[in-house]
DNA sequence: CTGAAAGCGCTAACAT
DNA sequence: ATGTTAGCGCTTTCAG
């Protein structure tokens, strides 16, 4: 093997530090701060020699020594209730982001628990995060306004959080069920059931509340389901459907989950889709298109919502940077949804 | 609302440090100090003190300082081609293993890609992390090896590190797939190619050996098709398939995106599964049950091979802290899989 | 068992 | 344009 990086002059087998540097360049340490924080105030040459010095020695700053300054890590917190598909496409987008502005990006998923999420937040409180991007599972409005005060920028993704005055970037559920539920009702359905895993979730509610409105301008009657969170839950409602005579003739599955249960309880009692029952369900997966009956869904944009998210966060980030006196004016972004027609809402399958 | 939380004696505004608490207690700094980290020659009475004064004035330990004296985050990386489904699973199962032990998580995906990993690597050293966890991306061993050095226990998941003598927790590739590919065989089939999305990933090219030995075991003549990374590139093959006669009569799915790829392909050229082609895939899936035909498996178990990581790096950080010269003999875990039987491979759906 | 002093590596605030 | 000094909050000596 090669011989092992020269730890420079000063102490052997430690990591070389900036009095190491400032040695090797024959200059002062400030200099070599100065040339590591990109301070114009520096001549090409000196910065040059300072350069090459941290090249041979091999320097790497220390965070921690910076943080001890008052400074924030290079490092975003990223708080999602778990990295199903969807938040697993939004950490992607937001990632990518950080690595563009040399970030790295701490993930903490809170199994759906506001209990965890709070918890999760004092944490993050010790770790000099420069940024925070939260997917809320309803957690206190009031942590989240410290950290805030405490000057960390902070962006509200999917879910606009409680008692918060933030940057948010949502979607257009409301609309985006309503359209959903209006192409069933174009198909002529009359009883139209709405099924959710967790109707206290921001975007559930928001989503059954598009749904009911679509009912009722059509002067029909909302049944909903709002709280069906497992398999065995749904093959019950099902099962209680095809069994009486008041069966809805289409479902409107307001979560991707909701779906997918949905569709494996109707698998297992035997009911047909279309035929026997039309669905239409908000958010696509990729297997969407596969199923028995390829499922006709509202699709939305994690990966745009995402990188939104995290451009208003480094926008905040380097605005904090300079002028920190500046009131901040909450921006609201709202990305729309399409629906997208396959077969299991009674459409015929087209090439 | 109420009054804001006292910041103790201390500087207004500023968090409390342990010369507050000590200020409050009527004791010396490091006696805080001892007590914040558990030393045991503290008098409980004393300790007491400490405690009621931490709570009084909401200390919390500034981590920037402890690191600055050699100590490591409360933090464990942990880095990923991807957050796929498996991927991320396995982030749930160690996400809960740190949180028992009080860290957090700090999340990479490289995107498969080997040069983001190195460079992502190379970060991380400056955020002083308690121990790793790493799917490689096919990244550079070396730069592994001077963490470790640095005494950052390592631990690969999944896949081993080339050039790494690191802790690993693994899967019975090899087996599984030859397991899955006997039961073809048993099926009375001939002629059985292989599909894979990535030929030269560590998984897949065991889940190849394992094929070609089951082939070769039985007579029969392996085709393997490694490399097969879109839907088009899939549908391509299935669409030549379908043209010509020598079409074959089984394929084993080397990973669950080629499953699903192949699937949909499958799905569009017009291929009945089981009649026309029977399919075994290798990693279970959520809708792997749904799909128009349900899909046989090799299942593997994400969350107790992360589960099994995640506690051999605790344990390694836990020895780290106590003797630091005893060498560390790597230990090895592989996971059996387990074959699902469903409808693809030509067996009757049961109930 | 407890305390006082000396830094860890860095940068803000002053020199020069 | 560059150098010097004084801490940031904590823990590691070393003395009581």
């Amino acid at each position: 093997m090669a011989t092992m990086k020269s730890a420079g002059a000063g102490r052997p087998g430690r990591q070389p530090t900036i009095i190491d540097v400032a040695r090797e360049a024959h200059v002062g340490v400030m200099t070599v701060s100065r040339v590591i924080n990109n301070y114009d105030t520096v001549k090409p040459v000196t910065r040059a020699k300072v350069m090459s010095a941290i090249a041979r020695v091999g320097y790497r700053p220390n965070d921690a020594a910076r943080m001890l300054k008052g400074m924030r890590a290079r490092m975003i917190g990223f708080i999602v209730p778990d990295l199903s598909d969807f938040f697993s496409s939004c950490f992607h987008a937001a990632q990518k982001v950080a690595m563009q502005h040399d970030y790295q990006t701490m993930v903490v998923a809170t199994g759906r628990s506001a209990a965890v999420e709070n918890r999760q937040l004092d944490s993050l409180g010790n770790h000099r995060i420069s940024g925070l991007l939260i997917v809320t599972s309803g957690g206190d409005g009031q942590r989240l306004k410290h950290l805030q005060e405490s000057g960390i920028p902070v962006v509200a993704l999917d879910r606009p959080v409680a008692g918060l005055d933030a940057d948010a970037v949502l979607v257009e559920n409301r609309e985006g069920a309503e359209q959903g539920v209006r192409h069933l009702i174009e198909h002529g359905h009359k009883s139209i059931a709405c099924v959710g895993f967790d109707g206290d979730v921001f975007t559930v509610r928001e989503r059954i509340e598009g749904y009911k409105q679509a009912m009722r301008a059509a002067g029909l009657e909302p049944q909903v389901f709002a709280d069906i969170q497992s398999l065995e839950r749904m093959e019950e409602l099902v099962g209680r459907w095809s069994n009486t005579k008041k069966k809805p003739s289409a479902i409107f599955a307001a979560q991707r989950i909701s779906s997918i249960r949905l569709i494996q309880a109707l698998h297992r009692v035997g009911l047909r889709v279309p035929q026997d029952i039309a669905v239409v369900g908000f958010d696509d997966f990729e297997l969407a298109d596969v199923l028995g009956t390829p499922l006709t869904v509202v699709s939305q944009s994690p990966t745009s919502l995402a990188q939104s998210a995290a451009e208003l966060l480094f926008k905040q980030i380097e605005q904090a940077q300079q002028e920190s006196g500046t009131e901040h004016h909450p921006a609201k972004i709202i990305f729309p949804t399409r629906l997208i027609l396959r077969a299991s809402c009674g459409c015929s399958p087209k090439a």
